[in-house]
RNA sequence: GCGGGUGUAGCUUAGUGGUAAAGCCCCAGCCUUCCAAGCUGGUCAUGUGGGUUCGAUUCCCAUCACCCGCUCCA
């Protein structure tokens, strides 16, 4: 049985795991679906991408001067907020109805229904009974029950009549003998499953005693704790409007598939701005960031040929929202023509902010309207608390609206993973062509900055190349290897994506010179150790 | 959640109802003055749990994980 040349991909995960970047979780009692651990060179990649994303967004951002494509200046600020919130945040937020169903699944015809959705009505000829369901509209659903139930008793269109109906058309909620239940899109009855509790949130217990008052739930996404702390920084740090919050943080979901490695997990890490904003400048501000953070996934090493822009169309928005767009990469296990999500970057309006203060806001309504319940009150209660800003300036009191660049930080490091797998030729000590296996990571995202290695193992080289090693290593990550033929040890740091080797020679002992070895072009330059150090530091902060 | 496939060392593979094989990697030496495969030695494996059997890595069942397709994707 010989198998066909593994796909990129599956080199990949191979990869990661072999180099110490990507481990199954859990391994060793079998596995975890859909978590995975990054190893040591893994966890500085994804450390380097966060780092590069805060200092970018937050604390080397320039709060005086005006950006590129930006209408002023701006000021950022970051915040690290709890992940489990008040239950409120998430009724409020939308999470709690969007996430949150009854599910029924049909044995026979493999698809799944909303329990409440589900409306049917008994019906019996001579013998046989049964529930007969449809998916219809109200106006329809009396023909699509008769319908159904003529089929379902073997009838001709002129028996109709015979079929005799026991009350009203209502919910499949109301029904308990689901063996009589026939499915929407089955042919024989007893095919639907018991209801299942479908929750994409992840519930918890806060206490040690668990009861309905202790439950709460962990964090769907990081932006929440952002809208329900913007009051907070305002009071508190000066920010005036327009001004960024940025959060980097873990957040959780119950995807029904974990699929694709890291892409689609469960337990996952955001990075996410909420920029407030005038209303008045809100398109300008969202047509900034969208075309910003495009940007930063180029400068960092994503081929333009391999990331898109995407806007959505307008059926695809919430009404409420005036533009969102997805930065999306072309991921090697997708197929030809089709990406996946890194980042998206949405325009929200007020949706947020007034959700929080007047109650969760119906997303379908126009002009945005609190969501009443049955019983005419508010569906969820916001907080009450006054969330809009005053500009001390004009004195003008209005609700920011909110531009929110959130990007996943796992995906975007699988995604500098991919890119930077490259399979290329160098030659050997013969000068025979050979495959070489390089990752080519932007030097800012490479786990190690540089590798320093002794040519050989004597003559005192080790010991110089040793004290080179220790000065470079307060400054970036460094990695010293003695062990080997010096072009093995190179073709190992090409696999693991350092950008560097600092080579220690004969030479260097007498005049304070190395050999600068670059990993995608292999090319070697002969500098003083200082001047080596320099070049590295240039690449990195470039 | 459904259907199909896969699971043997860190990686890539071989093989068998009766002692599990190799290459690469890795480790310890030796050799080596700039791009991997010179020498010697060494570590390490049948995903998990049951069943059948004198004996299971092999056959059967379940389970877990991964891959492909469907479904889902705020």
């Amino acid at each position: 049985m010989s198998n066909p040349e593994p796909s990129v991909m599956q080199k990949i995960v191979s990869l990661s795991k072999r180099r110490g970047f990507i481990f199954q979780s859990s391994e060793i009692y079998g596995g975890m679906n859909g978590c995975w651990d990054y190893g040591p060179l893994g966890v500085e990649l994804k450390r380097n991408v966060k780092e590069a994303w805060w200092a970018d967004m937050v604390s080397r951002h320039d709060d005086i001067g005006v950006l590129p494509g930006a209408q002023s200046s701006f000021e950022m600020t970051g915040l690290d907020c709890s992940i489990i919130m008040h239950p409120q945040v998430w009724r409020c937020s939308g999470h709690h109805d969007l996430f949150h169903d009854m599910m029924v699944d049909c044995k026979e015809s493999k698809k799944r229904y909303r329990h409440d959705q589900l409306r049917g009505r008994w019906a019996e000829y001579r013998d046989k009974k049964v529930f007969v369901t449809a998916m219809a509209d109200p106006e329809e659903e009396d023909e699509a029950f008769t319908a159904r139930a003529q089929k379902f008793f073997g009838l001709r269109a002129k028996d109709r009549d015979q079929i005799k109906w026991d009350g009203s058309a209502c919910s499949l909620e109301t029904i308990d003998e689901l063996e009589l239940v026939l499915g929407p899109d089955a042919k024989d009855a007893g095919t639907l499953t018991e209801p299942r509790e479908f929750n994409l949130m992840f519930k918890t217990q806060m206490g040690a005693l668990h009861n309905d008052d202790s439950m709460a739930y962990l964090r769907p996404e990081t932006a929440q704790g952002i809208f329900v702390n913007f009051k907070n920084v305002v009071d508190s740090s000066r920010v005036k409007i327009p001004f960024g919050i940025a959060q980097v943080g873990k957040s959780f979901r119950n995807e029904i598939t974990p699929r694709n490695f890291t892409f689609r997990v469960r337990e996952f890490e955001q990075m996410e701005v909420e920029f407030f904003c005038h209303p008045d400048t809100s398109q300008d501000w969202y047509s900034y960031w969208r075309d910003r953070r495009m940007n930063w996934y180029l400068n960092h090493g994503l081929s333009s040929e391999n990331l898109i822009l995407r806007e959505h169309h307008s059926d695809e928005l919430s009404h409420y929202s005036t533009g969102t767009a997805d930065i999306e990469y072309a991921f090697p296990f997708l197929p030809e023509g089709e990406y996946g999500e890194l980042e998206g970057i949405a325009h929200r309006g007020d949706f947020d902010l007034r959700s929080h203060m007047e109650g969760k806001l119906d997303p379908n309504s126009k002009p945005l309207e609190v969501q009443l319940g049955e019983n005419g009150k508010p569906l969820w209660k916001g907080s009450g608390k006054d969330l809009s800003y005053r500009d001390p300036v004009s004195n003008e009191k209005f609700i920011p609206h909110v531009i929110e660049p959130s990007a996943g930080a796992d995906r975007a490091a699988l995604a500098f993973l991919c890119e930077a797998y490259t399979e290329d030729n160098a030659p050997d000590d013969k000068g025979e062509m050979q495959s070489r296996v390089v990752l080519k990571f932007h030097p800012r995202l490479a786990p190690m900055k540089a590798a320093v290695l002794p040519l050989v193992k004597k003559d005192g080289m080790p010991e110089k190349a040793q004290e080179i090693y220790r000065e470079l290593k307060r400054k970036f990550p460094v990695f010293y290897d003695v062990k080997g033929a010096v072009g093995r040890r190179y073709r190992r740091m090409d696999e693991a994506g350092t950008p560097f080797c600092v080579t220690v020679d004969g030479e260097t002992l007498s005049d304070e010179t190395v050999t600068l070895r670059e990993r995608d072009s292999m090319v070697q330059t002969r500098l003083k150790v200082d001047e080596a150090m320099q070049a590295i530091q240039e690449a990195i902060d470039c």
